[in-house]
DNA sequence: AATGAATGAGGGTTCATTCAT
DNA sequence: AATGAATGAACCCTCATTCAT
């Protein structure tokens, strides 16, 4: 059929659509996909209940619809933009981690995060998502740098998962803290010091051990 | 009143609560507090809706008597026997956190980690707890150890909540997946490797970084 | 069958069955037979839930048994037992009237008589009761008395009836009012005055109006 | 919020509010406030269970409101409405009883009188608008007439409490009656002559003495 | 006989969804 | 296209009644 809509009319429709998906996205990470109220996301995107119905079949679509076109690659894009292969295997791991990090904390990626982990078991196609989407693109980057620095002699032979899990995981841990615990607790005394995923970068990357005869770097 | 049943009564009606509790547990880090209802954690525990309310008072209660039951400091303390002044630094972090993780893994203590992580914003007196229970306990420990370890030269001079971070939000992490995205997936290729944290405690302890002319350890 | 319980075990039984019944209508009259609770009747009466089913099939036939048994004449026949030809009609009349009343206020008659009143639309039966039992004896009293003292002079020739509806009715208010409205109000400054009741009467009889050149007796 | 319903709408939503309230008051005069349910009350005002919950957030909501727009004094206001100086006190106070008596038949003012008796004591609140509203000011417009009766000579000098008691007892008790006995009984034998009232209010003021020697008025 | 744990039907209330306006 | 009144399934919870001890 054709869309016969005038262009504003149909440029309308898209924000009103939009407009819904990020009252859905805030309210679903806030109060969780039961407690998220139909009535609620319509109130926050300033429409009537009915309206919501005009755009979507049902609140679970909405989550699905968050799902499909929030939960792009975009995060690990980004990430993968800022790697080149110039400069040290050291610091291109700190720079991908860093944009990776800001990219969650940007925007709402953090929020659907949140909700991939709280929602997963009631609506498993997001665990797939998160695979496909978060994991891997992250995963292959981390790994491509560190076998880079391993066959550049920059970094010791260990296994690439490894250091995607000590290095990526306090970050995800870390967005989702912002959006659970986080918003509880006044002074957000654990996560907050601003340079800190430098910082944690840099220990993963140096170790703790002190290493006597050698100048640091 | 006096306690007139008689002791195989007595016995049941406090096996009874620890059904209820185990069931709503299990529904509550599975589905969310919402989305497990009553009569659902009744017939789990194997008894019928209304026998649920004759051992608490109301669905909220349940998270309630877990939380004040079962979120003790078990998880840190725990680890916290495990911490003796023998050995060096490097393997009394590795065997703390080791106990730590072990304790994660046992018992119903993941799934209450997760249901923290999830209610929080729902139930704002979890995020206390958390805090006071868990992350104050293992903070106080790790800090301990690692100012040890600097005293000593073992390790270099790092800010302990560093460390704590970079070792042990891992591990949180990983709870947090194995209650979530971790059913969900066949094959659980992300963190399943029995010394993962093993090794990821050497590689946080010993760096990623090559210092050639240096033995080891 | 015969009865082979021993004496002293047939009167507590007795007794049990009086308990309840007496419980049941305590509570009865105080919250409405909906409200009133099964467990509840049972604790007042000092027994559990359970044992009140030992004496009664169920909740409605508690109220059934409260009224066939309690619900007799006596109110009736009290007041008819104080009738004797001695005397004027007026003082008869009183008398009558007032012990009527003292066997409303005595006794649970009161609050049978709210029962009858409240729960009526939901167990008819307890109208014919009412009127078999109460109205009744009360009326045939009423107008033999008002017949008589119209036979012999002392009375204007009115309608028994309506003697019976202007001296009574009052009564069975009060008789209400102290179950319903008075526990709910402090001083109870309406239906209270020890002598309200013979006042009333007498005012009906001598009537409201002055008439100036008769004694008044 | 602009209320930018359409008029029709909003007409009918006013009247969807009274049909439920008459509903309500109907069915909670009729079967007790417990034992009528809201679906109940929903179907008779022809409407879905949930739709109550549009209008009133709750079933006690549906008495409040009942008691707070529909017992107000228009019973005595309309009684007082009648009560003029002219004609003799005699003339005046039954007229002022009439009215009062047709305010109670009519209406639902009868069902809501029924509802304050049975439910005082599960909502106490009740119980002083019942003295408020209803007894305050018959009690005063009563005992004004009374007192200008005996100053004029009218009357014979009595508590004007007394002939509120004997005088307007028995038509609340006609009232109670009519929503409680009444429809359980086939001929409603006693309460049901039309001039009644007109003759109860003539006895209290005559009284059933004769008075031989005086013309009867 | 007495208990009180257990049951499950039923009631109040919420809320995702539909539909007349 | 937008509204919000209406619906009814589903939920939490209560309580009359049953039954094993």
């Amino acid at each position: 059929m054709l869309d016969r809509a005038s262009p504003p009319r149909r440029r309308r429709k898209q924000a009103r659509s939009r407009e819904l998906l990020d009252a859905a996205l805030a309210l679903f990470a806030e109060k969780g996909f039961d407690a998220a109220s139909a009535e609620e996301i319509a109130a926050r995107a300033g429409v009537s209940k009915g309206t919501l119905y005009l755009y979507f079949p049902s609140k679970a679509d909405l989550l699905g619809t968050l799902i499909a076109e929030r939960f792009s690659s975009r995060v690990a894009v980004q990430a993968q933009e800022e790697s080149t292969d110039a400069g040290t295997s050291h610091d291109l791991l700190r720079d991908v981690v860093t944009a990776w990090w800001a990219a969650l904390m940007d925007d709402n990626a953090g929020a659907i995060l949140k909700l991939v982990f709280t929602e997963a078991r009631n609506f498993p196609r997001l665990t797939d998502l998160w695979f496909l989407e978060v994991i891997q693109p992250v995963r292959r980057l981390v790994a491509r740098i560190v076998e880079r620095g391993i066959e550049r002699g920059e970094f010791r032979p260990v296994d690439p998962d490894l250091v995607m899990h000590s290095l990526v995981l306090p970050l995800v841990m870390g967005c989702l803290y912002r959006h659970t615990l986080g918003p509880c607790v006044s002074g957000d005394p654990l996560i907050s010091a601003p340079d800190l995923v430098r910082r944690h970068v840099d220990l993963v990357l140096e170790g703790l051990t002190q290493h006597p005869l050698v100048p640091s770097r």
